[in-house]
RNA sequence: GGGCGGAUAGCUCAGUUGGGAGAGCGCCGGCCUUACAAGCCGGAGGUCACAGGUUCAAGCCCUGUUCCGCCUACCA
């Protein structure tokens, strides 16, 4: 498993903190388990990001990059790397994870760097990376060119505004509609759709640009959209990507105007120097006052905004780097499809196809500092490129010393796509490879499927000749309570590690697990990971309770057989079992909510509430084996169960299980438990759950009569079958004195029941608490009522499934058997409670 | 514009081959029962968005509708 590595200036937010915790719990369950475990952990350089924070710095001390130089600039950042980089990697430790640190990589170290460099060359070399002019997505604020992918589009209010352009010839105008006036300072065409009756006529002659008193044509192309607008379009080709593919089409001139920062440019006119958005008010002012302006209309259109800094993309022509994308995207699309990938959940293979079907070539080249300097040199003398894994010393073509290395660097990703080869010694034949490559599974949010999978399948596929993962794991989105996204501007961001902080690392980590259910957000709130810091509690609790009985145990010399176990030590060491076997399912299918759900319930529900009350009695049992025998099974399980949990929470397990008599060394090395059939006991699972039912009505009929806990209560019970179930009861009779505050036990025989008692039924059993003196009748005849309607609703259900002849003709046979019994239960049921009603207002009209 | 996902208890959400609606939190009542009051015991609460359809049987499958969210796209 290789993480996927984090911005180097990042710290740790809530989808860093899920993807780890994901991905720990299954590096931890398969270490546990005896595979030979990777996690490899590191940072990407983040180009841009990383550039822009130090250049904060250096604002701060008046500094500027281009005043400090390239060389000192670069410098500068590995020196902020050095002391401020990579804080992500000791937050990424607090939350637990269990990366193998030693082996911690970087984009840009030497290695990495090495295997950028040979990746480029022998792209170049193949004809797939090209350099050539074309409209790409410019940040005037960070001065570099961005990919598809770097750009926000977000609704955006603006203006639609209805210009006049004025014939040569004179006479008529043709009217444009744009929301970018200031573009049409470059203008080299307007366009109209060749079949639009309305402009056929007007094709093929002239305009005159206004504000520029430029001529341009009027050119036809299908291009153009009759119904929307004025069906004519002005036409830019160095500001606007159709406009561009227009002009080509055309051999249209292309006219820049604006600069790198945003600025008009010399090709401006009197508009030069002024900012972009100035420049579009003087314009529609300068329209205006020449009566070209025909209306502005209210207008909301899509704008792209730079993902890193927020300004508005300038599309602008200009010289890139570009990777031929088409050839490599085929070969990724086929793994997919054959299954050498797995996408998980498979609802994002559909997503995955539709970009790579859709592809464009990949602009790679950044115009900033930071980053892989693309490894391309042009000849000063001949002009002509030369491209090398070492730095050359001479010109390919003439020979010539006199060479410039290309100042631009390559996009982040593009080093992040190689993460899977390049960090474990790429291109050198490394044993790491050999045994790490593919990797097993990579996990990750589908924010960057695009971005990062993509790309490392592609890169993956032709480098290595294989894919880079058998399962991609695309686990969601972390969101607020009410399913915002987390942003700063919001407010709503939670700080996992203020959470770590505030709850440990366990429940959090134990939170995040369960609520990261396939193919659905995670909504946080802090009300969560509190109720599972509770649980943390209550495993430290528990466990506190089984080594405060252990003084006297001694784990070799007391051991019993499983023949000698109580029924609840069989009981749970059954559960355990089922236990087991269901997290090791849920793992296996990345069903990490189930997984921790099965902990959860288990653990507080089945071990504390039941077997720990119930263990309480064979501890203080006279016969020294039953107090053995329960401190074992207290051991074991609760070994069992921190073992089960540990990849969730490491660090409590850790503490309490090293703890436990026996145990040596970490527990992150001990065996991840395995199900063990011959512990699944059936019968003690049913006999349990009578007794634990009775108890349960017994409870039940205590907490609706308001009877106080102290108040000891006769039951008397009246068993249904052979005597076996009575000589259960009878058998565990302490069960119901210790756990439902009972003080006498008493079998009814006969069919003789008693009369002044509060009632409840049973499987195979009638339950009887005499009421003389405790309660009133009333209340136990408005409870007993409240039964039978509880029941009657039911009974109907099946009554109406079993008179239906097709379900009984159709149905599974034993689907109907099921229904049957039920039915006949139901009825045996309904009966005893209304003869149960009958003897209470009997008592009480007796009364 | 295209695609995808969601709508289940007051709140946040589980519910994988269609066969007796669940959890956590919150709420009500009772308990300091010596592991845990961050706890224990009991309880209330749901025509599973709406309308059709398939089926003996639908929260689950199909069709349509409404509302919400996300992704994606070059309509100036």
């Amino acid at each position: 498993m290789v993480i996927p590595p984090p911005n180097v200036t990042g710290s740790l937010h809530m989808g860093h903190a899920l993807n780890c915790a994901l991905q720990d719990i299954l590096v931890r369950y398969n270490r546990m388990d005896g595979k030979n475990t990777l996690w490899l952990p590191g940072t990407d350089h983040a180009g841009i990001a990383t550039q822009y924070v130090v250049e904060k710095d250096l604002a701060k001390e008046n500094k500027t990059r281009k005043g400090l130089g390239r060389e000192e600039f670069i410098d500068r950042i590995w020196r902020w790397k050095k002391e401020h980089g990579g804080i992500i990697i000791d937050q990424l430790k607090r939350l637990g994870a269990s990366c193998d640190w030693s082996r911690e990589r970087f984009t840009m170290d030497e290695g990495l760097s090495r295997a950028v460099r040979e990746v480029f060359v022998r792209l170049y070399e193949e004809k797939l990376i090209y350099r050539g002019d074309y409209i790409i997505n410019w940040c005037p604020r960070c001065h570099t060119a961005l990919s598809d992918l770097e750009v926000d589009y977000k609704e955006t209010p603006g203006s639609f505004y209805h210009v006049r352009y004025p014939l040569k010839k004179g006479g008529e105008a043709i009217i444009v509609a744009t929301t970018r006036p200031e573009t049409m300072l470059g203008d080299t065409a307007v366009a109209v759709h060749p079949e639009d009756d309305r402009y056929r006529h007007l094709v093929g002659r002239e305009v005159v640009l206004p504000l520029m008193e430029r001529v341009i044509p009027i050119i036809a192309d299908t291009y153009v959209d009759k119904s929307f607008g004025t069906g004519a379009l002005k036409i830019t080709p160095a500001h606007d990507l159709n406009d561009f593919e227009v002009g080509m089409r055309h051999n249209l001139p292309t006219i820049k105007v604006i600069d790198e920062s945003g600025k008009m440019n010399e090709n401006a006119g009197s508009f030069k120097g002024m900012d972009r958005f100035v420049c579009r008010e003087k314009a529609v002012a300068a329209l205006k006052d020449r009566k070209l302006l025909k209306k502005v209309e209210q207008y909301n259109h899509n704008v792209g905004y730079c993902y890193r800094c927020n300004d508005v993309i300038e599309p602008t022509l200009s010289k890139q780097w570009f990777i031929k994308i088409k050839p490599l995207a085929e070969p990724a699309i086929a793994a997919v499809e054959k299954g050498m990938t797995k996408i998980l959940p498979p609802i994002w293979e559909k997503t995955y196809f539709d970009w790579m079907e859709n592809i464009r070539d990949w602009c790679i080249s950044r115009q900033i500092w930071w980053g892989h300097r693309i490894p391309a040199w042009y000849c000063k003398e001949c002009g002509e490129v030369t491209v090398s894994r070492t730095d050359p010393e001479a010109c390919c073509a003439c020979g010539s010393g006199s060479l410039e290395q290309e100042a631009d660097v390559l996009d982040t990703w593009f080093s992040s796509a190689l993460w899977p080869f390049s960090t474990m010694g790429w291109p050198e034949k490394t044993e790491d490879l050999a045994t790490y490559y593919p990797t097993s599974v990579l996990v990750t949010g589908f924010d960057i499927l695009f971005f990062w999978v993509a790309r490392m399948m592609m890169m993956g596929l032709k480098f290595m000749g294989e894919v880079p993962f058998r399962d991609v794991y695309i686990h969601a989105l972390v969101r607020d309570a009410q399913g915002r996204k987390m942003s700063k501007s919001l407010g709503n961001v939670i700080d996992p590690l203020v959470m770590i902080d505030e709850y440990g690392s366990d429940a959090f980590r134990f939170t995040l697990a369960s609520l990261a259910a396939q193919g659905r957000d995670v909504r946080l709130s802090e009300d969560v990971i509190s109720g599972y810091r509770h649980f943390a509690n209550k495993i430290w609790n528990a466990a506190r309770f089984v080594q405060l009985n252990l003084a006297d145990f001694n784990p070799q010399k007391d051991r019993i057989p499983y023949s000698r176990y109580s029924l609840v030590d069989k009981w749970i060491l059954s559960l355990t079992t089922r236990l087991i076997r269901n997290v090791r399912e849920a793992l296996e299918s990345y069903r990490f909510n189930e997984a921790a759900a099965f902990l959860y319930q288990f653990v507080w529900h089945e071990f504390c509430d039941w077997y720990v009350e119930f263990g309480k009695h064979g501890l203080v049992s006279a016969d020294g084996n039953r107090r053995s025998g329960t401190q074992q099974v207290l051991v074991d399980v609760l070994d069992t169960a921190l073992r089960l949990l540990h990849p969730f929470m490491p660090f409590i397990t850790e503490e309490i299980w090293q703890n436990l008599p026996g145990n040596t060394g970490s527990i992150m090395v001990s065996s991840f438990p395995k199900a063990d059939t011959t512990f699944l006991n059936r019968d003690a699972e049913e006999k349990l759950e009578k007794i634990k039912d009775v108890i349960y009505h017994v409870r039940n009929i205590r907490g609706e009569m308001n009877i106080s806990p102290s108040q000891k209560v006769t039951v008397v019970l009246l068993c249904m079958d052979d005597g076996k179930t009575r000589q259960l009861f009878n058998d565990h009779r302490h069960y119901f004195f210790q756990l439902a505050s009972v003080g006498d036990l008493q079998f009814a025989t006969g069919q003789k029941r008693p009369k002044a008692a509060a009632t409840a039924i049973s499987k195979d059993v009638e339950i009887f608490i005499p009421l003389a003196g405790i309660i009133d009748f009333g209340e136990e005849e408005r409870r007993l009522g409240k039964e039978v309607a509880k029941t009657e609703k039911e009974f109907s259900l099946v009554q109406k499934k079993l008179s239906n002849e097709e379900f009984l003709r159709k149905a599974p046979k034993d689907i109907v058997e099921k229904e049957r019994q039920r039915y006949a239960s139901l009825v045996e049921k309904q009966r005893k409670l209304k003869e149960g009603i009958l003897r209470i207002k009997e008592m009480r009209e007796a009364d």
